[in-house]
DNA sequence: GATTTGAATTAATTATTTTCATGATTGGAC
DNA sequence: GTCCAATCATGAAAATAATTAATTCAAATC
C-alpha cells in the first residue's frame, strides 16, 4: 500500500538521478531503497523508472506518481506548519547572521519561500563579518547563524544543512586547466582571487593552503561574477562552490577542477540558541532551507547530524 | 513521521465517531489504533481529538489534519487510477445485476462517482429478479452481480462489500412498538409489508420466519416510501435496512426495533467472473462502492473476506 | 580484460506495528 | 450510590515490515 515514504523516495530519485544518491538523500542505504522500489513496482505491477540511463528516466506511471508526490508533500508541509502554529502561535523573531558571500545564492530563495509561510515572523539579515558569529547568538544580536564548522559551544546547538564541493576554476587556456586534480603546491605562483574576508574563513586556506604552507598573492572582489570575470581574463585562479559556478561552466567562460584527492568538501551548519531550537518557526526555517537548497542547487550532499 | 495510514485512520475516526469502530473500519484492533493515535499525538505534541464525547470531537489540530486527509486521499486514488489505466487501458464493460430494491440507494451515488472517473467504461444496470443472478455472470449477460450470500461457484469470485442491520419498523402506536426486541413469533398475526420479490430473497424470511415456521400474510410495494406509508398507517410491519429508514425515523413517522437477539444482520457481496476480478476498472468499482457507502450510509459495518 | 560504479539479491538484523491480555474510566440503568 | 456495559489505554509479547550487510550481477570505463 502506498505511503508518503514512497513519495519522498520518488522525489529524491528525481532530484538526484540515481538510486544510490537518492538513498543517501533520504538517509537509507542503497539496498533499502532498492527493496522499497521493488516493492512499489510490484504493487503497481509495472516499472516506475529505467535504471539503465544516467540520470534515470521515469516511466509514464512513474511520472504520474511523481506528480502526485509534488501535489501531496507540499500540502503535508502546509498542514504540519498549521498544526505547529496551533500549538505555538505564528509569530517570532528570526535574525539570520550570514558571513559567506555565496550563501545568499541559496538563502534568498529559501527566505522568499519561508516569508510566504510565516508572514508573522520578523525575518532579518544580520550581515557582515565577525570573528565569532556564534557570539552574536549569545549576545542576542542574531537568532540563527550560518557557519561552516560545528564548534561545540554551551547554549548553542548546530543543525547540519548540507555539504558541497569547492572546485578550482581557471581560464580554459591557462596551464592549470590541464591538471585534473590540483594540489596545494599548484597554487604557489598563482594569484588567488577571493571574496574580501579574513583568510581563516576560507575553506581553501584552512584545509589546503595553510597546512601546506603555501601563501599565494591575492586579489579580491565582492561579487561572484566579477571573480569569474577576473579568472576568465587570466588574472588568477579561484575556489568556489560547484553550484555557484556551474552556470559559467556551461557557458564555457572558465573550467572547474578538483582540489586535492577526493575534492575539497565544504559544509554548512545553522547554529541557534538551545532554547530556540525546538520552536516550530525555527524548525521550519531549517527544513525550508534544506528543501529549497536540495531542490535548486546541483551537487549537494547530505550532512549527518 | 506522518504517513498516509494515519490519514486513513483519521477519516475512519470521523466517519465512525469512535476509536473502536474506526479500528474495525481499517481492519485493525482497537488497541492498535489507540497506539497509533497516541504516537501521532506525541509526534504533534498535542491532542487531535477528545475521546470523552460520543461521537468524538476533533481539536483544531485534528480538524486540520482531517482536512489534509481529505485533500490527499482523493488525489492518491486519482493517481492510482491513472497508474492502473496506464497498464490496462481505460475501457471496459460493466453490466451490474441488482436484485434488491434498496440497493439503488447506495448504488446510485457510487455509480455516479464511478462514471466520472471511468468515462470510457460502459456502465449498465441489468435489473430484474432472477432465480440465480450469478448465472447471469456465467452466461455473459452481466459482469457484476450484487448478492447477499457468498455461495461458492466455479469461475466466480465474491468480494465482500459491507454488512448492515435490518430493523423491524412499525407505527408508533402499534402494540409491537412496546417490544425492544422482536422474535419470529411476534410476526405471526401481523401483515408483513415487503418488496414484490420471491420469499427466499428476503433475509427476514430466510433467517427468521422460515426457521421458526411463521408465515404471516403479505402486502407488497415497489417503493420504500410507500412501504413506510403503509406501516405508518398501521397496515402492517416491515423489515428494512437501518440506513434506508433512518430519515423516516428522525421524522417520527415510524419506530424501529431490533429483530432477534443481537439483531438481524444482512450482508452484501459483489460477485464477478474470476477472470475479471483483477481488472483495474472492476477493482475500482468495488473500492468506489465501499468508499461511497461507508461515507454516506449510517450504521454500516465492515465485512471480512 | 581488469577495474570501477551502480543496482539487485539473499539472508540476517533491527525496528515498527499489531495483538493479547488486562486495567482504567465513563456513562447510563436501576 | 453501585453495578454493568462500553470504550479507551497500557505494557509485554508476537508478528510483520523495513533496513542493513554482504555479496553478486551488469554495464561502463579505462
Amino acid at each position: 500500500m502506498l505511503e508518503l515514504r514512497h513519495l519522498r523516495t520518488l522525489i529524491a530519485l528525481q532530484e538526484t538521478g540515481s538510486v544510490s544518491l537518492a538513498a543517501e538523500r533520504v538517509f537509507l542505504t542503497q539496498s533499502a531503497l532498492s527493496h522499497q522500489l521493488k516493492q512499489l513496482e510490484a504493487y503497481y505491477q509495472q516499472p516506475l523508472f529505467e535504471r539503465k540511463t544516467q540520470p534515470l528516466r521515469f516511466t509514464l506511471a512513474g511520472e504520474r506518481l511523481l506528480t502526485l508526490a509534488h501535489e501531496l508533500l507540499g500540502r503535508v508541509a502546509a498542514a504540519e506548519r498549521d498544526v505547529a502554529r496551533i500549538r505555538e502561535g505564528d509569530a517570532g523573531e528570526l535574525r539570520v547572521a550570514v558571513e559567506c558571500h555565496t550563501c545568499f545564492d541559496w538563502l534568498m530563495p529559501a527566505m522568499d519561500s519561508y516569508r510566504q509561510h510565516w508572514p508573522a515572523v520578523e525575518l532579518d539579515i544580520v550581515s557582515g563579518f565577525h570573528a565569532d558569529p556564534v557570539s552574536l547568538l549569545l549576545t542576542q544580536r542574531a537568532d540563527l547563524a550560518i557557519v561552516s564548522e560545528m564548534e561545540a559551544q554551551a547554549g548553542v546547538v548546530h543543525h547540519p544543512l548540507f555539504a558541497y564541493e569547492m572546485v578550482g576554476i581557471v581560464a580554459r587556456d591557462h596551464p592549470l586547466a590541464e591538471k585534473k586534480i590540483w594540489q596545494a603546491a599548484d597554487f604557489a605562483g598563482e594569484t588567488l582571487i577571493q571574496y574580501p574576508v579574513p583568510d581563516d574563513m576560507l575553506d581553501l586556506w584552512r584545509k589546503v593552503l595553510l597546512p601546506a604552507g603555501v601563501n599565494p598573492p591575492r586579489r579580491s572582489s565582492e561579487l561572484t561574477v566579477a571573480i569569474i570575470q577576473l579568472v576568465a581574463s587570466r588574472r588568477g585562479v579561484a575556489a568556489l562552490p560547484y553550484w555557484a559556478v556551474r552556470p559559467y561552466l556551461e557557458k564555457g567562460y572558465v573550467v572547474a577542477r578538483t582540489i586535492g584527492d577526493g575534492g575539497l568538501r565544504s559544509e554548512l551548519y545553522a547554529a541557534v540558541r538551545s532554547e530556540d531550537a525546538p520552536l516550530a518557526f525555527m524548525q521550519d526555517f531549517l527544513a525550508t532551507v534544506r528543501e529549497r537548497s536540495f531542490a535548486t542547487l546541483p551537487g549537494l550532499t547530505v550532512l549527518a547530524g
